[in-house]
Parts: structure tokens; C-alpha cells; sequence
RNA sequence: GGGCGCGUGGCGGAAUUGGCAGACGCGAAGGACUUAGGAUCCUUUGGAGAAAUCCUUGCAGGUUCGAUCCCUGUCGCGCCCA
């Protein structure tokens, strides 16, 4: 749309985010330093310390700066949380809100490998395009904060948080990390501190064996505390991807592929840094219950971690006729159902299990190696997806703990090897993967569970009772299933055959990738005397280890990191070599909240002091105020559920138990926006007749599916699938081209032809993507700002209209002439016209409207001002920013027509009207003072301004309006005193005019009056 | 297949969670101002009907004086897990 501009943002907002720079208007203090009397939030909070005032800690997730820019998705959550933060500034709190750039990751990489510019290069230029964007929408962010993540002043301390990870062990006693000093303590002859440890089971148990072991060698004791610290080495197999050149993590794989660029990839075993985040599995489980998530996440975080509970069983292996205790002839399987072991028929074990070599027969040997073969190019989740079970016979027999009976011992891809231990007892009775795959190879199958009434036992998963379940010891028959779990495993436990377990499905994390463009690890290799390789930490001087320069960023020939391509780097004079591995992109936002809180600080990733006032742990002198522990709002996309926000909870953990940082739990509350889809697109389907006719069909007759962003339809067949017919692929129509017809979307020029109308997520490939520059060149950021909350509530996914950016810049029109003098506004447009450089100062010659009077408000000014006031109010609280927005406009409406505008009024509106649009609030503000001798103070910023408090006294009329109901139908709408009797309300109702012919001839039966609110006669 | 969430005008969405369904905005129609306007202002706008009135919160039931809201079943959509 093009036309004259509503109001000149244009002017209006550089203005005054140039203002809020200079100023540094947003700027955050921590606790002792010094704010200067003319800043703002010195005038709000005269003569008290910054530490002294209640603090709100709001964050959004930062961005990965891409090249594309930003997008409408980005800007959804940022404008949430900025109005929240203004809201909150106005309500009198410390508001920390700050942003930055999580900018290690594979795409400036990749554009390194391709053209040769360094990662840093391309990394700063996307960095100012991002920046200069959320700047020119106005956000209250304190910018003096800033942090990105490739910084060497910020990743020094991610290696350092390495390091103390590194340097920690969990302390299963303690249920905590620990100082690998008390493991060195415990590994020595002599401790020094036992005192500290010796009631430890655990430590004093390392230190039997220690002073236990005959060859005890200080390699032993290395070997020990590695195989025990939280940061680990393993040789896991990893994704390596030939077309990129190099190995991506699991969340970068789909199917097979590259997530970027669909490229080929395979499993490859290559030596690991992992990190033990199964060690806090229950604890990331338990504090879920203390924290303000919402369900969904909270039910995928719990999904994640995957904690069952059941048993581990032993089964001893048939064809060697060796006792069970050892070790090495046993198979442990863990199992959620132990009551189901009757039913046990046959064992599968993971074809990497261990065992599968040993108990092999000769002549099923070939067989099992094609198999091995073939699964190991599957990934974990093909392999438990695949719909058709697979797997061979190994020739050996198990032996059944509770019957004796030799049963079967395969190996098969639905079994994992890192889940539980590899192996399971097959249940084929009551396990619907172990009963498709007993089908299918013809494993006997009996019934150990007797279900409900009317229901097939056979593949019956869920609880029932026990039956053919009992040897000569024991029986469970008759017991329904919890308390057969309770019998069994009590048995086997006396038995020493198995004993209660937990297991997560949480798998340690891959923390090392083969990049340039990441952390180096802070870890060098040294050899010792008997030539073992061992790694150490670099000492903490060292810090922040750069990585080198290069010329070629791709991986070497034979798959070593690009790292070690810097020979010079990477071998140190005294002969030990460096790490070549890079953290993953997870590493640096970890902790970024953290060092927010005092990002310039060089001694420590952030102060004690600030960490404590701002993660809300500090004492404070207004000790009956509870803080809130941590983050008190975090606002971000759930593409995060899982992986970021369990990997900074497990960090922030780690910290917690070390003593670095005051609270369990990083957090409080999360809050995660929804998608903005793109806008509404018509899509028309048509089949060629014979002759070469294109022929059109409507919806109505077709079965219509939308996957991948492709709209397909079948014609429906009501009888059988296979006569639906061909697919008729959709193609886009115009806007211009559809009109509505009833609930459905017509072609204009055929009317007969309905189209199928659906957003769809905006993607560049699409071409639906809506660029915020051009929002804003048109309407400004003001109107984006309120545009993208008045869409719908922030957690809802919804489709962007651009038409809807129109309704809120029109409502903002309506806003400034409600304060402009309509004349001085012509002569500044005539004015812009033909001195276009002096527009600026001709914005500041536009006068108020001459309605603005110092008057006192009449009581139905009062009211529509409170009105507006609770509304909002009562809606930031409950994060309900669209009809907040509503509440503005129903304002607006009504006080365009006042022909005197109270300035008391107006400057309260002003203040409700700032989160949300704060440039125009801001140039308005600015103007009523101007005039106004009353809030003549210079220094006044209305970001500071005070929120102002409804008077619900000015909402209470002397009359209302009661509906009335006869048999719950409405038929009138009478006006009382508030205070009407009971009787004299019904009487009223009962003689209302619309209500009268309903009662004529009818009996009265019941008279129902909800005070203030209806009145339901029930007549019969 | 399991879990969670959602179905309200032509569209985005409101509705104090059992009490006037459709706030606010878009779109549409009519009018005013205007050389003109896609700017602004005014009026109308869930459907049917001239009106009285009737119908209407995916569909079918139930509970209740009264159901968008609670219960049962069912269909559709979305997300997550398998």
C-alpha cells in the first residue's frame, strides 16, 4: 500500500532510539556501582542503591546471526519481552534485559570452505545486519551487555567452564559434582584430606582399592579419575557426512542425511569427548517440579531423560555349562516388566552386544557377520522406526532364570546397544515389537497376563493379572501387575538373579565435533614413559586459547579436524599435541545468561555479587519481597525444548555444585512464542481430460493433504482406497483471484470451483518470507511492534497478515491526531515537502491539539481511562498482549471525539501505550511536557515513568444492565440499581417488555438471580 | 500407535472459565469530504427473515434453570514421542 504516512515515524523513531543510545537510557546496573543523578533510573529510584531495588532478569534466546537476516519469527518473542520489560521498568523494578549472538556454527564455516573468507568475517558483518535490525525496532536492551559467544573475552570462559567440568567428577554419595582433587586425595597413600571424605563410601571405597591394588601405578590412578571425570574420552561412532567434509551431530542428521543440503552420511567410530549429563538424569528429572515450564515442555524434557523403572535380569547362557556368577556367562537384560519373565521365549541382543562373537555358532556365523554388516549402516532411529523386523539366529540358547527353560538367543536392529544393557528378554505375549518379531520368525508366544474382559491377550501391553507364572518357589498367579513386579523382583534379588533398576533413555553427550569455526578444547596429549597417551588440562593462565589460523578450513584427507592442519598450533615444544576438536554450537549457549550479568568482567565469567542480586540469591534489604531463583522470564522457540535448555539446566547444575552460581536451576519461568506462518495462499487443483482439456476440480470433491509445504488431493472414494485415483497436485492461485463463498474460498471466475486455502511455515525455498525492513520502511517499527502481539496470544502458532499491519498503523494514525494539531501538522507536511532536511526540526514545530487542557476529567473520562488501565494491567501480568492492544484501541476510540482532552488523562494513556509503541509514546510525551508546566521536569523519561493504578471505584456505575432469561433464552436487558433488591429485580425482569409475552399462560416455576449478572426465569 | 494441544463469522481472534457468544482488528457494503483517492470520517456487517422471531461455537449425545466452557462418543488439524 502506498499513500500519505499516517504519522512521520520516519522521523519519530531514529529520533528517539538515538536518544535511548546516547542516553544509555536502558542501561542495567549491578550491585555497588555508581548511577550517575541525571540517568533516569537514578531519578526514578533517587537515594536508593541499584541493589537495593527489586530486580527482574528477563531474557530471550539469542540469535545464531545467519546471513538471510532476521525474520517476523525472530521479533515475536523480542517484542514480548521488551514490552514486559518496559512494563516491568515502569512498575518500578531493576530490569536486566540484555542480547547477543550465539555465532559459532556450521554455516559461516561452510561459507568459509567455499570462499576462503574467514569465519570471523562473515560472523561480524551478519552480526551488525542482525544487530542494526533489532535496534530499529526499538528494544529496551542494555547494549553495555552485550556478548558473542566467538568473542575470545567470552569463550575464555566457556573453556574455562570446560575445565571445571573437566575437573569434576559425580560423587555418587554426595549426589553431586565434585573436586577431582578429593579422587587424587582418595588415590594416594597418604590423604591429606580424609577428614573431609572419610564418611564418603564412595571415596573411602576408592581408597581401598587404591591402597587394595598390588601394581598400583600412578597410570592407574590417571586411569581411574578419567574413566570417573565429568568430561570424559570415548570412541563413539559419529554422523560423517564426505560431501561437507565434515562429521555433524545427531540433531544435524535426518534420515540419513545432512539436515543442510540433504547430503549422504555414515556411522564412523572416531574418538570422543563426551559429557556425563546421565549422572544428573534425576536430577534434571526431579527439578523440572520446581520450576514454572509449561506442561508440554516439562512432558518433553521428561520424555528426553526417559526414566523407567523395572529390573535387571541375569540369564545364563545354555551351551556353556559354567555358574552364572561369572560374569562372562550371563546375559543382564533390563526390563520395565519382570513379571512378564515366564513369558520370556526368546533373548535378543544388540548385534554390537558384546557377547554376539562368543556365543555364535560356527554355522550361524556368516549370517551374523552380513547382519552386523548391514545394521551398522543404520541409524539408531531408522533402525527402532523400521516397520519390518529383521534379525538372525546366533545358535545359542539362554537358559530362563525362573524355569530353567532354554530358549533362543538372537540378534536383531530393534535392539539398541546403548539403551539399557544391550540385551532384552523377548515377551512376545505381551511386547508388541517382540510379538511382531515372533510372528514374523515363528518364536513360540505364551500368555503370562490375563487382561480385562473382552480383550485379546495376545500383544496385550498394558496391566492385568498374572497367570502361568509360577515354578516351584515362587508364583504370581492371581497377583495383578505391580505387585507381581514387587514379588518377582524381591526373588530374584534373594536369589542374587537380578535386582530393581532404573534406566534413562538419556544418553551421554557428544560434546566434541570436527570443525574449525567452534571453541578449541582447552587440552593437550602428552605420552608417558610406558608411551600411554594421556590428555591434561591447560592451566587456566592459558585461557582463551584461540583456535590457529587457516587457509583451508576443510577437514584433512584422511578425516582429521581442520585443526590439525595447523601443525604449528597444534605440536608444542615439549612434544605433546593439542586437541583438534571444536566444542559444538551448544557449548557457548550454555551459559550466556550468566555472563550477561557482568559481561566485561575479566577476573571471573561473571561477579559473585552480581550473579547473586541478579540470579535472585543475594540478601536484600526489603527481605519480605521472595525473589524468584534465576531468570525470572525466558521467552524462545520450542525448537529448544530439549536439547539447549537440558544442556544449560546440566551446566548451570554443574556450576551450582561447585559453588559458582547460587541457584539449581537457571530458568524460572519459560514462555515459548508460537510459529508465524506465512499468509494465507489459495491453492486450485485440475486434471487434464483426454484432448489435452484442463479441467478444474473442486475441493469439495477431492481428499486434500498438505506435507512438506506440497498440497496434493485425490478425488475421494468413499468405497476403496485404490480407487481414489490419480494425484492431483495444487497450484497457487492469487489473492485477487478467490473470493469467499460461505466457508469456503471460490475461484472468481468460476464460482463452481472451490480452492483450498492453508498458511504454511515461512521458508526461503517458498518464497513466503515476510523481511521486517519492509514492514518497517512502510509502517514503522511501532505499528510491527504492535502488529506482531496483536496477532494472537504469543504462545499460539499463527498466520502473518500483512493487511492486519495496516489495522494497528491506522490505530497509531488515530493515536497522534488524537494529541496533533491538525493545522500545524498540514504546515509540517508542506513544510517536509519542500525542505525535506529540515523535517526534523520542523517534526519538533508540530504543536498540540489545542483540546489538550489542563481539565479535570469527567467521570466518563475517568472511567474509559481506568477501564483501559485495568485491562492492560491485568493482561501483561497474564502475558495477554493482543488484548491488551484491544484495550489501547477501545481507548482510542472512544476519546477521539472528547472535545476537551484532559492532560491527565492523555499522559496516563501515554504511559500504558509506551511498552507497546514506545517511539511514538516517547515524541508525544516529549510534547506534553513541552507545554504542559506540570511534568516540566527535563529529566522525565516516560520509560521510567510510574505505571500508573486503577481506581476501581471510577468503574462502578450507579445502574447496570441485567439480561433476562425465560427457560435460559435470552428476550431482554433491563437497567437497575446496583444495589436493586432481589425482589424488586424480579420483579423488574418479570415485567420487562420483551419478557412479559413469553410468561403470558405459563407458571412460574423457578426464578434464578445471579446477582449482577442475570436473572433466568423458568416457566412450565 | 501413544501423549499433549486446538476446532468460534469471509479472515486473525475475544468471551471475567458455567451466566448477554462474536470485544478489538482485517476484509466487505453504503455514505460524507474531495478534481481524485487505495487517505480520513460516519453507518452497517455471524446466517435466514420485511418484521416478530428463529438458527448459530467441527459433529452426535449427556449433565444443568442455563454449556464455547463440564462429561461421553466421533471427525478434522497441529506438535511431540514411538
Amino acid at each position: 500500500m502506498s499513500g500519505r504516512r499516517q504519522y512521520p515515524f520516519h522521523l519519530i523513531e531514529p529520533k528517539w532510539q538515538r536518544h535511548w543510545d546516547e542516553q544509555q537510557t536502558f542501561r542495567a546496573w549491578n550491585p555497588g556501582e555508581k548511577v550517575p543523578a541525571e540517568h533516569p533510573f537514578a531519578q526514578r529510584h533517587a537515594h536508593t542503591r541499584p541493589e537495593d531495588v527489586r530486580k527482574f532478569y528477563i531474557l530471550d534466546m539469542f540469535p545464531y546471526p545467519s546471513g538471510a537476516g532476521l525474520h517476523v519469527g525472530h521479533p515475536e518473542g523480542y517484542t514480548a519481552t521488551d514490552i514486559l520489560a518496559r512494563y516491568k521498568r515502569a512498575r518500578g523494578l531493576h530490569v536486566l534485559h540484555p542480547m547477543g549472538w550465539d555465532a559459532f556454527g556450521l554455516p559461516a564455516e561452510q561459507y568459509a570452505i567455499k570462499t576462503g573468507q574467514h569465519p570471523r568475517e562473515t560472523t561480524e558483518q551478519n552480526i551488525s545486519v542482525f544487530k542494526r535490525q533489532i535496534k530499529s525496532l526499538g528494544f529496551s536492551y542494555d547494549w553495555s551487555r552485550e556478548v558473542n559467544t566467538t568473542d575470545p573475552n567470552y569463550f575464555k570462559w566457556t573453556q574455562w567452564i570446560f575445565l571445571q567440568i573437566y575437573n569434576s567428577y559425580f560423587d555418587p554419595v554426595w549426589n553431586k559434582a565434585t573436586s577431582i582433587a578429593l579422587l587424587e586425595d582418595a588415590l594416594s597413600d597418604a590423604p591429606r584430606d580424609l577428614e573431609h571424605w572419610k564418611s564418603n563410601s564412595f571415596l573411602s571405597g576408592i581408597h581401598r582399592s587404591w591402597t587394595d591394588t598390588k601394581g598400583r601405578s600412578d597410570g592407574w590412578r590417571r586411569n581411574t579419575i578419567d574413566s570417573l571425570r565429568l568430561a570424559y574420552v570415548s570412541d563413539a561412532p559419529v554422523w560423517w557426512c564426505d560431501t561437507l567434509g565434515t562429521v555433524l551431530a545427531n540433531e544435524e542428521v535426518l534420515d540419513g542425511v545432512s539436515k543442510e543440503g540433504g547430503h549422504p552420511v555414515v556411522r564412523k567410530p572416531m574418538r570422543q569427548w563426551m559429557l556425563r549429563i546421565t549422572a544428573y538424569a534425576e536430577r534434571l528429572l526431579a527439578d523440572l517440579n520446581t520450576i514454572e515450564w509449561s506442561d508440554s515442555l516439562k512432558e518433553m524434557q521428561r520424555d528426553w531423560i526417559g526414566r523407567s523403572d523395572g529390573a535387571e535380569v541375569d540369564f545364563g547362557i545354555a551351551n556353556r555349562q559354567l555358574p552364572i556368577a561369572n560374569l562372562e556367562n550371563r546375559i543382564r537384560v533390563f526390563t520395565t516388566r519382570p513379571d512378564t519373565l515366564f513369558g520370556a521365549t526368546y533373548m535378543v541382543l544388540a548385534p554390537e552386544h558384546r557377547l554376539v562373537d562368543q556365543i555364535t555358532t560356527e554355522p550361524q556365523q556368516a549370517e551374523v557377520e552380513a547382519y552386523k554388516t548391514m545394521v551398522a549402516k543404520k541409524s539408531d532411529k531408522e533402525r527402532t522406526e523400521s516397520k519390518e523386523k529383521t534379525g538372525v539366529f546366533t545358535g545359542a540358547y539362554a537358559l530362563n532364570p525362573v524355569n530353567q527353560e532354554r530358549i533362543p538367543i538372537w540378534i536383531a536392529d530393534y535392539v539398541l546397544a546403548t539403551y539399557g544393557t544391550g540385551a532384552i528378554m523377548a515377551v512376545p505375549g505381551h511386547d508388541t515389537r517382540d510379538f511382531e518379531f515372533a510372528t514374523k520368525f515363528n518364536l513360540p508366544i505364551v500368555q503370562v497376563v490375563q487382561p480385562p474382559e473382552g480383550k485379546e491377550w495376545q500383544g496385550y501391553v498394558d496391566d492385568g493379572i498374572a497367570v502361568n507364572s509360577a515354578n516351584s518357589e515362587i508364583s504370581l498367579n492371581g497377583l495383578p501387575t505391580p505387585e507381581a513386579k514387587r514379588k518377582i523382583t524381591a526373588w530374584l534379588e534373594a536369589k542374587s538373579l537380578g535386582a530393581s533398576a532404573i534406566n534413562y533413555k538419556l544418553r551421554d553427550w557428544l560434546f566434541s565435533r570436527q570443525r574449525y569455526w567452534g571453541e578449541p578444547f582447552p587440552i593437550i596429549w602428552k605420552t608417558d614413559s610406558a608411551g600411554r597417551v594421556y590428555h591434561e588440562a591447560l592451566p587456566e593462565s592459558e585461557l582463551p586459547l584461540l583456535p590457529p589460523r587457516l587457509d583451508d578450513y576443510k577437514p584433512t584427507a584422511d578425516g582429521r579436524p581442520p585443526l590439525a592442519r595447523a601443525s604449528d598450533w597444534v605440536n608444542l615444544p615439549d612434544g605433546s599435541k593439542r586437541e583438534t576438536n571444536t566444542m559444538p554450537q551448544w557449548a557457548g549457549s550454555c551459559w550466556y545468561y550468566l555472563r550477561y550479568l557482568d559481561s566485561t568482567n575479566d577476573q571471573r565469567f561473571a561477579g559473585s555479587a552480581a550473579e547473586k542480586y541478579w540470579m535472585g540469591a543475594a540478601p536484600r534489604s526489603d527481605a519480605n519481597s521472595a525473589l524468584t531463583p534465576g531468570v525470572d522470564l525466558y521467552v524462545g522457540g520450542i525448537e529448544h525444548a530439549v536439547l539447549h535448555l537440558l544442556y544449560a539446566r546440566f551446566w548451570h547444575k554443574i556450576l551450582f555444585d561447585l559453588g559458582q552460581v547460587s541457584t539449581p536451576e537457571p530458568f524460572h519461568r519459560l514462555v515459548n512464542q508460537g510459529l508465524i506462518l506465512g499468509e494465507l495462499e489459495f491453492s486450485v487443483f485440475s486434471e487434464e481430460r483426454e484432448g489435452g482439456e484442463i479441467n478444474y476440480v473442486s475441493v469439495d470433491e477431492l481428499d486434500v493433504t498438505a506435507t512438506g509445504g506440497v498440497v496434493t488431493a485425490r478425488r475421494e472414494s468413499p468405497t476403496e482406497a485404490s480407487q481414489a485415483g490419480p494425484t492431483l497436485k495444487g497450484e497457487k492461485v492469487a489473492y485477487e483471484q478467490v473470493e469467499p463463498r460461505g466457508n469456503r474460498y471460490v475461484l472468481k471466475a468460476r464460482p463452481d470451483v472451490m480452492v483450498d486455502a492453508r498458511s504454511f511455515k515461512m521458508s526461503k525455498s517458498r518464497g513466503n518470507v515476510i523481511n521486517p525492513d519492509e514492514i518497517l520502511r512502510e509502517f514503522g517499527a511501532d505499528a510491527f511492534r504492535l502488529y506482531e502481539m496483536f496477532l494472537g496470544p504469543l504462545e499460539m502458532t499463527k498466520p502473518w497478515s500483512t493487511k492486519g499491519v495496516e489495522g494497528v498503523y491506522r490505530f497509531l494514525g488515530r493515536v497522534w491526531r488524537l494529541f496533533v494539531d491538525e493545522k500545524s501538522e498540514t504546515e509540517f507536511e508542506q513544510n517536509s515537502t519542500a525542505e525535506p532536511d529540515k523535517s526534523a526540526q520542523f517534526l519538533d514545530e508540530i504543536r498540540l491539539s489545542p483540546a489538550i487542557q489542563d481539565a479535570d476529567p469527567t467521570p466518563a473520562q475517568l472511567k474509559t481511562l481506568h477501564s483501559c488501565i485495568k485491562k492492560v494491567t491485568e493482561d501483561l501480568d497474564g502475558l495477554r498482549f493482543n488484548t491488551a492492544i484491544s484495550a489501547l484501541m477501545v481507548f482510542i476510540n472512544e476519546a477521539l471525539p472528547w472535545e476537551t482532552k484532559p492532560v491527565k488523562v492523555l499522559r496516563e494513556f501515554l504511559i500504558l501505550l509506551q511498552p507497546f509503541a514506545p517511539h511514538v509514546a516517547e515524541e508525544l510525551w516529549h510534547k506534553l511536557h513541552a507545554r504542559q508546566s506540570e511534568i516540566r521536569n527535563p529529566k522525565s523519561a516516560i520509560s521510567y515513568a510510574a505505571w500508573p493504578s486503577f481506581d476501581p471505584a471510577l468503574l462502578i456505575e450507579d445502574t447496570i444492565e441485567i439480561p433476562v432469561q425465560v427457560n435460559g433464552k435470552l428476550r431482554d436487558v433491563i437497567r437497575v440499581p446496583l444495589n436493586v433488591s432481589q425482589a424488586e429485580l424480579e420483579t423488574t425482569a418479570k415485567n420487562a417488555e420483551k419478557v412479559k409475552p413469553f410468561l403470558d399462560g405459563m407458571v412460574i416455576r423457578k426464578i434464578i438471580v445471579v446477582p449482577k449478572r442475570l436473572v433466568n426465569i423458568v416457566v412450565g
